[in-house]
DNA sequence: ATTAAAATTGCAACCGATTGCATAAAATTT
DNA sequence: AAATTTTATGCAATCGGTTGCAATTTTAAT
């Protein structure tokens, strides 16, 4: 096992000292662009590489960023991580991915241990039950950055990066009524993530602009799993007065409440339009084909880095503390056509 | 900003060395066990945690263990991360994730970064146009372990953790012989990689071993896109003389498939049967349901992890070295029902 | 009581890069 | 030519934990 070079080696044999090949190494302008070329040219030379830790260690920061989802497997986070990446690795930072696997207990863990692994700052979409904050305290009063993607929670100290959720729900629910389904119900998740509580106050804001009132029994939470589709079938199925529309907040359990209830003999659209949300792959598989809203998976994902990493360059600019929207999109296909 | 506690401030308080403390705080077995409590209570009371930099620093290692897929967007592979981060927590490891995109130059760059980062391991499945392992060169000379999952390359000083590719695509394509079907096609990705060019081996033995003749023509080798399987519709739809049977190395390209091949037509099955590869969510969702073989990706991920903490505990032990075959499961469905 | 062995603890030198401050050398001004 | 400024480099302490070896204390054996 060869050994490593330091910066000692590269100084002993220019015949300099440690202090200036590490200064030239970073590019310091007080160094002579001579003696700089000729650093580097050792350096590639020995094939010397950086030991992080000792920088780590004197600087106190890691150049690593903590990201925490819910889940990996969906496409829209996978396109959410390569956004980050491609944006983080430019900007000489590496990605520390755990997932919470939707259990607040999980998340805790995993905020220990990205506070434990030192990360420069945090980068959270929250599990579906998480209730408080409490276990990010740690980060706050040490004021490292966290910042919240598609999954947030208001918090004075935190950025956000999200889409209109409002605005999104509001479409999806103008379309359908405006497709001339009047008996409109909504599936969506736990109402405490801002997400559903937001796609939910869009849903129910549509049908009051259109005169429609909102009936109560017209809302069902669940986990938006497959299961959860599939029982959301069934229950209709067994409504005395069903609906003729419905908004489901996620395409997997849309096309999972699609496909059961398409089995049970009903027609989709005709007997029931079905929308979802996220612009899953699946919802082009499933026949029909599902309405749903296009969400800017890498976008969200670039930008967050970028503001992450603009607060940790100047901890003091407020711009970076600030929720950032982006634009989502209506795509209409067929589940929603004209009843 | 609160200041960290390090050991020192706990030595000082207990009037003891940092030694001792460092030693007691990983419980080393020369420490008094009461000086230990008498350590660990007071590390807990100030909150103390430990300075990773300082001690990968001294210690050489890194406690991180790299890993490059091709895409973390498929329910496989997020299982695979999900096994191996369970395993690599319970054992004190960190991951570094990044995706090659499937591209060899991206994984190249991801090869470097993670050799800079120092991580003490590395656990890959090759991208879809790797042709050689010369990027990992690096690797092989400092005897950091390199493991391969799922995507492989033989190469004597890495261990892989695999299925038998072979006995899968023979089980799929034995199993549509079965059904009656006898004009078969392949379509697969890139063979050299491992998982393809097993699966079509195992295609062309089960077709000698029931005395068909493999036609060259039933062969297609593409990227198994989605447009991929679109243009293999597509192109089957223009053969004179049709198979009545396909066998699809991935389910996203047999739904494509699937979908495209209905759409200008035909039966499925009955026209034409169609069997996918890794059980997919998307299989379940499309109609007719699709044929496939199911993987263990999370017992592939934690078996992988187990393999490497052991290959870092123990280097010489030759155990850590094997290939691990783990077993598959071919699950039937309406894609490939009796002709 | 003496000696040998075992159990604890401390000393001090690392690991390798960073940085405030001082110094030396070169360039510019007077 | 002397004084001043600018530019370039070095010194040495520091970050916090680890570990070989020595020193001390405790326990066991003779």
């Amino acid at each position: 096992m060869k050994e490593e070079t330091t910066i000692y080696d590269i100084a002993q044999l220019l015949d300099l000292s440690a202090a200036t090949v590490s200064r030239a190494l970073k590019d310091h302008p007080a160094i002579n662009k001579k003696t700089k070329a000729l650093v580097v040219a050792k350096a590639d030379e020995l094939g010397y590489r950086s030991n992080t830790f000792a920088s780590n260690l004197r600087r106190k920061r890691t150049n690593t960023l903590g990201v925490i989802v819910p889940r990996l497997n969906s496409s829209f986070m996978s396109s959410v991580l390569a956004g980050m990446e491609k944006v983080a690795n430019n900007a000489g930072y590496n990605l520390l991915i755990m997932q919470s696997l939707e259990s607040e207990l999980k998340e805790k863990a995993n905020v220990q241990t990205m506070f434990n692994s030192r990360v420069d700052g945090l980068l959270v979409s929250l599990a579906y039950d998480t209730d408080t904050l409490d276990h990010f305290e740690k980060f706050f009063r040490r004021q490292i950055p966290v910042l919240f993607f598609d999954r947030n929670f208001d918090h004075p100290s935190c950025c956000s990066i999200v889409i209109d959720n409002f605005r999104a729900g509001y479409a999806v629910t103008a379309h359908l009524i405006e497709q001339g389904y009047r008996q409109l119900m909504h599936v969506t998740g736990n109402l405490k993530r801002n997400v559903y509580a937001q796609r939910f106050r869009g849903f129910q804001q549509a049908l009051s602009d259109n005169n429609l009132v909102f009936n109560k029994n017209h809302l069902i939470i669940n986990d938006l799993s497959e299961e959860a589709g599939e029982q959301a079938a069934l229950h209709v199925h067994e409504m005395d007065t069903k609906p003729d529309g419905i908004f489901i907040a996620n395409d997997f359990c849309a096309a999972s409440f699609l496909k059961s209830y398409k089995k049970l003999g009903y027609q989709i659209p005709g007997d029931m339009a079905v929308a979802g949300f996220n612009d899953d792959p699946i919802s082009q598989f499933i026949d029909p084909q599902l309405t749903t809203i296009h969400y800017p998976g890498e976008q969200i994902g670039e930008m967050s880095v970028k503001k992450m990493i603009g607060a940790l360059n100047s901890p003091s600019d407020t711009r970076f503390k600030q929720t950032e929207i982006l634009p989502f999109e209506l795509i209409v296909r067929g589940s929603t056509l004209k009843k």
